[in-house]
DNA sequence: ATAACGTGCAACCAGATGGTTGTACGTGAC
DNA sequence: GTCACGTACAACCATCTGGTTGCACGTTAT
């Protein structure tokens, strides 16, 4: 029986991607706001004390690591966060959880074998 | 009524150094490992492909971010992975996909009513 | 006592990051 | 058609990152 894969495995540098574009405020406040509603890339620019161009540049990290995409709308860019990367960064936090709960059971079992 | 606060929330820079500390394959693997298992420095410096330093400074790094904690043992450092971190970072995580799903039942209500 | 082990820390280096300004170009408004 | 708007992209710069080597120091083993 083939096994199904369950959490399609990211490939290395996707995950670190993903925690990268993570690791900055200004970043998971993009992704906050575009996962409430969609905003273009200047719409944004204005909510930060930084220029357009240093904005574009943390959507074109987020739109790296699958956190939001872009699509155009006449003269602008709409950018949308995506829920599905954040479930998948969920999924391997997940992962983490259950070896120490793995690890956890193990003293268990030994301390009642014991 | 004094509403508890559910999710001490940490500031910024906290949050910044946890998803930066996992923006990396190699500590990544570190706090799988020392989740399932403590192990000393120079162990989990056998394990990878690069000087002993190196290992150290991304032990240091997980430490900095509350993802792993040290404890002397004789001359050793055992490193000990720290799921209370892990589930901080989940919280996190949580709280986007909150966003997402307030967004869409907006949706859905817009279109009920429309 | 001496040697080996485990760790910490500083100095150094190449490359990535996060910001800036300036230029170019398609789209929409007048 | 012209001008303003929204975006993209390149060049530049300071700082951070992730690796290295070398040295110092406490602890364990012989």
């Amino acid at each position: 029986m083939v096994v199904r894969d369950e959490q399609h495995r990211l490939p290395d540098d996707a995950v670190d991607r993903i925690f990268h574009a993570l690791a900055d405020a200004t970043r998971r406040d993009i992704v906050r706001r575009t996962l409430g509603r969609e905003a273009s890339v200047s719409e944004l620019a204005a909510a930060y004390a930084m220029s357009f161009a240093a904005v574009q540049k943390h959507v074109a990290v987020l739109e790296g690591a699958g956190l939001v995409t872009k699509h155009p709308n006449g003269r602008e860019r709409l950018v949308r966060g995506n829920p599905d990367t954040i479930r998948r960064a969920q999924s391997l936090l997940d992962d983490y959880e259950h070896i120490w709960r793995g690890r956890i059971e193990r003293l268990d079992a030994l301390l009642a074998d014991g």
